[in-house]
DNA sequence: ACCGGTGCGGAAACCGTATCCCATGGTTTC
DNA sequence: GAAACCATGGGATACGGTTTCCGCACCGGT
């Protein structure tokens, strides 16, 4: 339509209309803006004036194809919904602003199509990490899909971090940081096997995601470590929620399945395992201990008090965030499975109200 | 260094090497990737090829820079732990991923310095819409601010969106997505009188807080409405959070106030008010009612399970986004307060098992 | 066989910013 | 007093795409 100088026009202000209003070049306009370069007083005086004036703000495409631009870091998250990823989130997010980076957070609602579609569309972005949240699922198309996004990201320049899952097989550019998944679930279930029970009921989660396997292993070792037989007809797999907890208990129940506590593979399901006792006449702990996994808040708000193993979350957000800073400010030095890829934080077992030795049951 | 021509060079495929490696133009190119043009099939066959070999990806900055570029929402959140928070995040997100839209999140951690410096940021991004999340602060000095806000974002051709929080004064240009809070609290209070409760404990939340000041309002109006006195010395406010709600029944048992149920600001207040009550011996509900406000996940996953009111926090999220889609498409038509610019959810109470007919108590 | 139309590919002009290189004027140095 | 220099500001170009405008072929019609 109109030639696009009219005065209040729409349309954001360019740096072109600071320039021109403030009666200097535009190359002296960004060069107050980002003060790297010497700028007299009063030239600075009169741009930010001018700026003032037109509440103007740099477009961020614009300066990050010219080659300036703030870093990125997109967190991939399962469920936003999810109390453990939060903290995660949480984690990466402070880290991230400290720096004075940018960070995006995107959900996958467990869509591989959609983790898909969102990992491209952070690759036009041009981030520089892609933070992928969360268990991981053991198939071997999935080892080969992120190993795929790997190798993607690393030669668009970006970078692969998995947090709270294992590693990748092979030689894959990706940075992990986890944490002794194993080994609290190891100290979880002594805890319970040293107040003496004997008979666990185990939701260890989907048989199928990493974090499941892992705490469903450490329980085995633990029991072998008690010289008690470990039995599979104990052990319930399902999703890590409410839902599940709640469900797996109440068909135990009714299945006259003989148990005095719980080890649960998440707070929350530990906490629909209370309800479900309760439900069916059972005191906690009294009657059934209950333990459950992640420390989240809701641990804490249970009644009584659960007891449960303390995963560093927000920490691990934050340790991912700087191996990313790191290795992009340490210059592209050694790539190859060098450790320092392979972070791993540790557990530890938070004692509160929800376990004592068992009862004398029917 | 080199000539940047270099095959295995570093750095993401351009849009240049895949017409160059398909032998044919840049424009050729980019029409086959946005389709929005006719193209022969051989043609189409060739770069496809291309861009599946060079596993390239559109540059998103060079996109938006040239006018195409896929619309962006930037979510403003005081603390991504909060449930009710992530909910509408959620919301929002579904409704933005649905259209192909992307969607930032950023935290505010409750700092108006962050708040200030995230609000530019997008603008930077250029952003479709800003959405703040939460209740807000009271002060003069915040609607100044946020008129401010939309202002500026409405001059570079954003939007801004203030959802669960009243809409501002004057002739703003904003968009406003509110439910009935005090229409809640009216009918939450009315649930606990009709049952017969005639003390209650209040614990609102902050006093400055919109959210808290409406929850107040509507239980008093409910208190007017049944002939009940209302006591101020029965309110408490602070935070919404657990200890808050600890604490405040914690101090009010050891003040030897006489109350039969809690009206609790939120849920989180709820819980930790309820497990406060049980530390002082009190059962739930038998000696003391408690409700809550929000219903998120954990008020149905308490023991008791609490009787609350329900907000419709996702369905607020995706509200939010159709709003900005529809104006963003609608061409900027009507833009003064004429409605539109304030919707309004309901509100309704879950009734659950938190809430008895008051006992005789000492 | 010539002409107009149609369909498709190419060259070039932006989008808004950062930066490289050069011009200029005043200051320091011999 | 002239030469070399430093401190600044301006002009031009690059970044990676999209899109408009053109031109070239190839088609059918007369």
């Amino acid at each position: 339509m109109s030639q696009r100088k009219a005065a209040g026009d729409a349309g954001r202000a360019t740096i072109r209309d600071v320039a021109e209003r403030a009666g200097v070049s535009v190359a002296s306009v960004s060069r107050v803006l980002s003060g790297n370069y010497p700028v007299s007083e009063e030239l600075r005086r009169r741009v930010m004036k001018v700026v003032g004036d037109l509440d103007y703000v740099t477009n961020a495409h614009a300066r990050s194809l010219a080659g300036g631009g703030t870093p990125t870091v997109a967190i991939l998250i399962n469920n936003i919904t999810g109390a453990a990823f939060a903290h995660v989130a949480k984690g990466v997010e402070g880290a991230a602003t400290l720096r004075g980076w940018l960070s995006l957070v995107g959900t996958t609602g467990d869509d591989p199509e959609r983790e898909l579609a969102l990992v491209n569309l952070m690759r036009q972005q041009g981030v520089a990490a892609v933070v992928l949240l969360g268990g991981a699922y053991d198939y071997d198309e999935y080892q080969l899909r992120m190993a795929r996004f790997a190798r993607s990201l690393d030669a668009a320049g970006s970078h692969l971090v998995l947090v709270g899952r294992p590693p990748l097989e092979g030689d894959v550019p990706a940075t992990t940081v986890d944490y002794d998944n194993e080994g609290g679930a190891y100290a979880m279930a002594s805890h319970l096997l040293s107040a003496g029970h004997r008979k666990v009921l185990v939701l260890p989660g989907h048989a199928e995601l990493t974090t499941a396997q892992g705490r469903l292993k450490g329980a085995r070792r633990a029991f072998e470590a008690y010289g008690v037989p470990f039995d599979p007809d104990m052990v319930r797999h399902g999703p890590y929620d409410y839902e599940h907890g709640y469900e797996a208990v109440e068909d135990s129940l009714r299945d006259g399945l003989d148990f005095t506590a719980v080890l649960a593979g998440t707070d929350v399901v530990a906490a629909g395992a209370m309800q479900a006792l309760r439900a069916g006449g059972l005191r906690v702990p009294e009657d059934v201990s209950i333990v459950g996994y992640d420390d989240i808040p809701l641990a804490s708000q249970l009644t009584p008090q659960l007891t449960t193993v303390h995963v560093p979350y927000e920490e691990m957000g934050r340790v991912a965030l700087r191996a990313v800073a790191d290795r992009r400010e340490g210059g592209g030095g050694r790539r190859k499975g060098s450790d320092g890829d392979h972070l791993v934080l540790g557990t530890h077992v938070v004692v509160r109200n929800s376990v004592q030795p068992p009862a004398r049951r029917s």
